[in-house]
DNA sequence: CGCATCCCCTGCCTGC
DNA sequence: TGCAGGCAGGGGATGC
């Protein structure tokens, strides 16, 4: 997925299409994505009325005027593709009203056979959701029991907003001993960053992702100077993408050409065996493991 | 509690 | 050309 730049873009396709409008018809092609569609999930949405689309860490929350959020999430490779009205020709939705509105797709289009959800709009539009390996997942959620359910209680600050800063990174990395790169990929410390934001992060800021994420923490009664180094950088990351229109991958396009191009703009993320891109650094990009994940860093100027 | 490992799923790329 | 294995931007469950 899509971490929150694209999380945060798709939100933006999505909400001309649905706030203010109510879902006429759902259309639910299987039982289950990740996990099952909430119980009655069509008969539950038909009628109503989504009142707003807002986004935390990478998930769109769709309030709805019944009282209930629906919660959607895109997992790995989740994409909604929208049409503002009922197309007649799929053969031109290519280049006509049809919008990609979301991102990193295999191949050079979506498979129709991974259309899970189609959600029919009065007023005519409508909002594919195609999702190849499923690892996305809707819920609906009572509005007042949001903050407590289990996958909101603990989330972390988002890294755009003013809970961010050295203060709260110096002690929330206390005592970890994990690394830097799962502290910051930690949804509970920081919603919203993935894979690709910080090694991008790490690099900006010159911090190893190897280190220990108690180096950040307070030193003299302060905030270590590297959690003070790393705030402007995660920011400076996240907006820079959001400007690009996000990152991605492979041969994906958008039908109407329009967004994601942060991917040009890498400087370490997929570029292992390149040249480190630091005026002035001679290091190669390395790729290693860590947590299962892949992580490309400069050994030179990454400390 | 923190942390590492494995798992969910499909598709694409690489190397044999 | 086929096939096995590795890899992919997500998070959750489990076991230590």
């Amino acid at each position: 997925m899509p971490e929150l730049p694209e999380v945060e873009i798709v939100r933006r396709g999505l909400e001309p299409l649905l706030v203010g409008r109510r879902f006429a018809a759902i259309e639910c092609r299987r039982e289950d994505l990740r996990f099952p569609f909430p119980e009655r999930f069509a008969a539950r949405l038909a009628g109503t009325l989504v009142t707003s689309l807002e986004r935390r860490a990478k998930y769109i929350l769709a309030r709805l005027g019944t009282g209930e959020v629906l919660v959607l999430h895109l997992g790995m490779t989740g994409r909604f593709t929208g049409s503002r009205s009922p197309d007649p020709c799929p053969a031109k939705t290519e280049r006509g009203n049809t919008h990609v509105l979301g991102e990193y797709v295999y191949g050079s289009g979506s498979d129709p056979k991974h259309d899970h959800v189609v959600f029919r709009m009065a007023g005519g539009s409508t909002v594919t959701y195609n999702d190849p390996r499923r690892f996305g997942f809707m819920l609906l959620i009572a509005e007042r029991g949001l903050e407590a359910h289990p996958l909101f209680a603990g989330l972390g600050v988002e890294p755009l907003g003013n809970g961010l800063n050295a203060t709260y990174l110096a002690e929330r990395a206390r005592g970890r001993r994990c690394d830097l790169k799962a502290f910051l990929m930690d949804q509970h410390v920081i919603a919203g960053l993935g894979n690709i934001y910080v090694c991008e992060t790490l690099h900006r800021a010159g911090l190893s992702p190897k280190r220990a994420a108690r180096t950040l923490a307070k030193w003299n009664g302060a905030p270590h100077e590297r959690a003070e180094r790393l705030v402007p950088e995660i920011r400076h990351v996240l907006i820079a993408a959001l400007d690009a229109g996000g990152s991605t991958l492979r041969d994906y396009r958008h039908a109407d050409g329009s967004a994601g191009a942060f991917q040009e703009s890498f400087a370490v993320y997929d570029r292992e065996g390149g040249a480190c891109l630091r005026p002035g650094c001679r290091g190669i990009v390395r790729r290693l493991v860590q947590s299962g994940r892949s992580t490309f860093y400069c050994p030179a100027c990454q400390r």
